[in-house]
DNA sequence: CTGAAAGCGCTTACAG
DNA sequence: CTGAAAGCGCTTACAG
């Protein structure tokens, strides 16, 4: 691969000068001169050495996602929305799994710092792990004082997310939604313990019943983990507790996802029987059987924005925190309690 | 950020020392010498510049992946397993989502030269272009001569994938399982004619109606774009056209989700009056209603794979190109023509 | 407007 | 076993 040296004696000028010509800085080179640097760029096919650009600034053009798992829906969408702001500027994206894991996590990290990344974006929740978040909050003041961004979309251990959404009102809104349907007896399944989304969300769960008069029954709230399996096994232990209600409300749409399946196995009609709503709304959700009724977060918008911070924070322009909004949409797998199980009576 | 240089201060020994037992390189170093390096890396929380090393070797720990587009489940599945078997060797990967447009594709492929990435992985299938694949060769060319490895996980311009999947044989165990169903009017979504895979599935479909002793019936192979629009207007098309069929196979999933849809929309039962099988098996296929037949595609092992092909390229290690297996996985979405339509008749 | 030179943080012959 | 020094490919004061 030719160098920039190669360049220059192409074109008959010094380094200095091609490197002033090919780094589009503003300095001043005679057009003559521009000329034929460019030519012998040209033809020698010169692509510039990002790493020897980036030891110099001690930073490289490439933006870190740290995502859960890139195969889950709401995290690709994330990461879209990341890779689209990024590309006019330049910048590449490495994303990440950690499935949570906090070594995986760090590991990761420290990658991204050995290559001098330019930005870390946290796109999911923080847990709630007091040695991981010592190690990872060392990570990211070093981060930062090389000068580099660091941004979260979703709560964690250092506080709000520079970029994010409202979990608890996104939540209260679909509790709302599904007491103005009429149900009174909303079970929740609220996701791990550990993650400061999920208790996010669960505290909007609450807060969404409070407004609306009801009292919360600790019988009918569980955590589980954040996938399928979760729902699944959440509507099993919803049913084997005993208590009564005619609404499923889920901290995420992959439980939702779970609980459809579950409830399907269990032959229990959504909505007629018992109605079902996630939060996310990932593209899947619009395409089960019922469709699922759920929380539209702007994911891909969210990355975006993410990345957009992070690059205001890298030319110290003045930067808020901003929150995004989210909004309720009803599909069919929520319904009428009342009118719809009398309705399933009639058929029985 | 510590450099090397201040660790082998701490440590009272010369760069060249410190450098020799960070490196983990079996070079002679005395035991208390390195332990004094050791525990100064530690206290100043030493991280390697990957960019000043990268500089000296020219090339990164990184590995980009193109795809087409990150929230297709086809291509973050196989991200995943390029993410899964690239951790142990800690490269990290940079996801570049291209939409299929030459421009973003170079503009990618451009930044990883520029950034001396020590692989590049094509994901996605090439297109008959020949302007994009003289320029997309050059950089190939560029990069294999700087000693990084490029490996094809698709069809593409130059040949054969390195690793990849016998797609001609997957559709046409389709087509048989489908004719073993009994249906004999098989319509086929082929996907964009320019796309080498979906060349390939055409031909594998071509194949196994041979193969059955079916003549193909040009009225019911339609091209369509890649995605579940292109399978809704196929539906459309294939019915506008008049010919009868009693099945719908598809060059992809995402074309079976928009046929499975569309179907839905139209109010034809699915298997009833219609079987739709897809390809590729994406994680959705097993959550629509009903359940999309399809044929599995190894996708997370085929990025693993890619991604160990590529490693062996970089140790001059043989290679030779692997096909990996798929698997014809029957289930809700097809079923016996025959019987079933006159069940639909009693019905009706 | 142009160029010579220092230096970013490493690794690796080379010498001892 | 240890160290001094060159050099990877750039950018950027500094001098002219």
């Amino acid at each position: 691969m030719a160098s920039i040296t190669e360049v220059a004696r192409l074109a008959g000028v010094s380094v200095a000068t091609a490197s002033r010509v090919i780094g589009a800085t503003d300095y001043p080179v005679s057009p003559a001169t521009r000329q034929r640097v460019l030519d012998a760029a040209l033809a020698l096919d010169y692509v510039p050495n990002a790493l020897a650009r980036g030891l110099l600034k001690s930073q490289l053009a490439i933006v870190g996602v740290i995502v859960h798992d890139i195969t889950d829906p709401y995290f690709s969408e994330v990461v879209r929305g990341v890779e689209d702001a990024a590309a006019p500027g330049e910048y590449l994206v490495i994303t990440c799994s950690s499935d949570r894991d906090p070594e995986r996590e760090n590991a990761h990290v420290r990658l991204l710092r050995s290559m001098r990344a330019a930005a870390v974006i946290f796109a999911g929740s923080g847990m709630d792990d007091p040695e991981h978040n010592a190690q990872l909050g060392r990570h990211i003041d070093e981060i930062r004082a090389n000068g580099a961004a660091v941004v979260h979309l979703s709560p964690h251990a250092f506080g709000v997310p520079e970029v994010g959404v409202d979990n608890a009102a996104g939540i209260a809104a679909m509790v709302a939604a599904l007491a103005r349907l009429g149900h009174r007896q909303i079970a929740f399944l609220a996701g791990p313990p550990s993650l400061y989304v999920a208790r996010e969300r669960l505290a909007g769960y609450r807060r969404g019943l409070a407004a609306v008069g009801i009292v919360a029954n600790e019988d009918i709230i569980r955590h589980s983990t954040f996938d399928r399996g979760g729902g699944s096994r959440g509507v099993d232990e919803l049913l084997a507790g005993g208590a009564e209600f005619t609404a499923i409300c889920c901290a995420n749409d992959l439980l939702a996802l779970g609980v459809l399946e579950r409830l399907a196995e269990l032959g229990i009609p959504v909505s007629e029987r018992m109605s079902v709503a996630g939060f996310d709304d990932i593209s899947v959700a619009s395409m089960t059987a019922p469709a699922l009724s759920t929380v539209r977060l702007p994911l891909r918008e969210l990355g975006r924005r993410g990345f957009e911070y992070a690059v205001r924070q890298l030319n110290d322009e003045p930067v808020t925190a901003e929150l995004l909004p989210t909004e309720v949409v009803l599909r069919d797998s929520t319904g009428v309690p009342g009118r719809v199980l009398a309705a399933t009576k009639g058929i029985a």
